[in-house]
DNA sequence: ATAGGTTCCGGACCATGGTACGGAGTCAAG
DNA sequence: CTTGACTCCGTACCATGGTCCGGAACCTAT
């Protein structure tokens, strides 16, 4: 498959592709007295880097997973693999906190007519324990 | 207080608060024959931004939310909120995904000498129809 | 074999969210 | 009343993650 192709079934630009490709995600095969040509590999690849972005490693981060992957060290990653599951944790918590205050304030504000809609103190309350747990239910592990 | 306090107090650069100012997220109070002084209102102010700013809104997203605050348009808060809580539902569900295949990747590479670890693949799941759509919204640190 | 769509390539440009710089003015302690 | 720290202000710069541009080469269908 040719370039565009590759952007198409990635869901990406095909600039984006070549950006990849500066910087180091993805390889640019020879292109033998013609045009590049890609494989499911490089379909693959793309996939991971956009899934991977979306657990919000940076593309340098995602750049040293695909070296690893090459290289086989696996202690390495481990080591990041752990250490974006507790970065994501965190991250996590704090949307859902974000969410529960987020919440709040659209029920205090449904009420066109009448009482308060405090956005500025809507972040204020730290999180209670038991908030969000119907979340979790409903989101699902 | 003065700037420095603050940024300290907010726990940000003095060059990060006139940031804010120069984007309208806090306010210039008059320098009366002297150096302009805060108060707790920014403060709150601060806390406010760094808060949203953890829940992925962006800068002008955050300055919307202020101006509403002090316009009192409960209506529009009310859409605001609730469209950014069913975003957060959609990033959260994501990220706990991401966050499930990153474990599952941490203990597959945990034996350092023996067996697959296989990073490219760690994000593979089930399929699903709308791969390729992703990442049409911004992504939060 | 030729037109129109792709690809190639370097480099310029963009938005976001800051950070740094330098020369002033201001403030507070000694 | 001087000295050193802090503030003010505009402007420039930075990293990230792209996005666009324009001319040349390539590829494919008619």
């Amino acid at each position: 498959m040719k370039i565009g192709e590759l952007a198409r079934t990635g869901g990406v630009g095909v600039e984006t592709i070549r950006y990849y490709q500066r910087r180091g995600l993805i390889a640019e095969p020879d292109r033998g007295e013609g045009v590049r040509r890609y494989g499911d590999d490089d379909v693959r690849r793309l996939r991971f880097i956009r899934a991977a972005q979306e657990a919000a490693f940076t593309l340098a981060e995602i750049a040293e997973l695909l070296a690893l992957d090459a290289g086989a060290d696996r202690a390495r990653a481990h080591v990041l693999a752990t250490g974006r599951v507790a970065a994501l944790d965190v991250r996590i918590a704090s949307l859902r906190e974000a969410r529960e205050a987020l919440a709040r304030l659209a029920s205090t504000c449904a009420d066109t007519t009448h009482g308060l809609c405090p956005i500025l103190s809507a972040f204020d309350r730290p999180a209670r324990q038991d908030e969000g747990s119907a979340l979790a239910t409903r989101i699902g592990s």
